[in-house]
DNA sequence: TTATATATCTATCAAAAAGGTAGATAAAAT
DNA sequence: ATTTTATCTACCTTTTTGATAGATATATAA
């Protein structure tokens, strides 16, 4: 499952992606719009700025907007930010790796070749998908 | 992310199909040789056996043994046994929808649609595994 | 320059989930 | 009867999730 988090943070940027090039939006809007809890989003929209996504603005007039185009953004990419690697186990994963504690032969586990499969399922859906896709659906 | 819980399973009922019509094992044994922590392993060798996957005897010469072949294991099963539904939302998921609470419209929601592909993608490869192929990995 | 509107920072907090553990009890075999 | 095993009851601790309150910094407009 993915976390409220990242839920939330997918919806502002689908709401900010529809304004791209056009106005900023307020965190207030944005919250009230998508029903997110105000305090809670301003920490995800932080955390968006932080890693280069959004731009904000303070004062009268401001707000935040998308620094890329939405078909710059990739989905995959802002979910590793939101909820952390995709894979299902750290063993699995191509952006994250570290072998289990306790395991005695990486190469030879089972559940690591089946949880390399997954992830690479799951990488193959949102690696192609761009926030520009998403807003087309 | 899969818990420790889940991967304990897996772990478990790999070793019992090694010894499928042979042998029923004891959660110490299953315990040392996976370093799984033995009263942890207690409850979930429990819930398997509550859902119909293994049996189990008391007393000397008992233990734990799959009831099923290893090739009618399905592992998408055991891992939604374990963890819960495979989709990454509840709203995307086949064995446990729910809309999200606050859901303006599920059929128009662009990220139910993309988790529903996600779900597909994890389900394809889940569902098509058998606790038999596992092994043969 | 002052008022207002906005994002940002600091510092917590509560609830739920994850990951266990202790110790008594029941049942089967010898 | 004794031993060996699973099972049940009842907790417990740590981590993660999902927030909130309140002060502060910065930008704009009057």
């Amino acid at each position: 499952m993915i976390s409220s988090k990242t839920k939330y943070g997918l919806q502002a940027l689908i709401l900010l992606a529809k304004e791209y090039n056009k106005r900023p939006l307020l965190i207030t809007e944005i919250s009230e719009k998508e029903y997110i809890p105000k305090k809670f989003l301003e920490t995800i929209l932080l955390e968006l700025k932080n890693k280069g996504y959004l731009a904000a603005k303070k004062g009268r007039g401001g707000g935040y907007r998308l620094i890329k185009p939405p078909n710059d953004i990739i989905v995959g990419d802002v979910i590793r930010i939101l909820s952390g690697p995709l894979a299902p186990t750290s063993c699995s994963s191509k952006t994250a790796y570290t072998p289990c504690p306790e395991c005695k032969d990486v190469k030879k586990c089972k559940i690591r070749k089946l949880m390399l499969d997954v992830r690479e399922a799951i990488a193959d859906v949102l690696d192609s998908e761009t926030l520009a896709d998403l807003i087309k659906r």
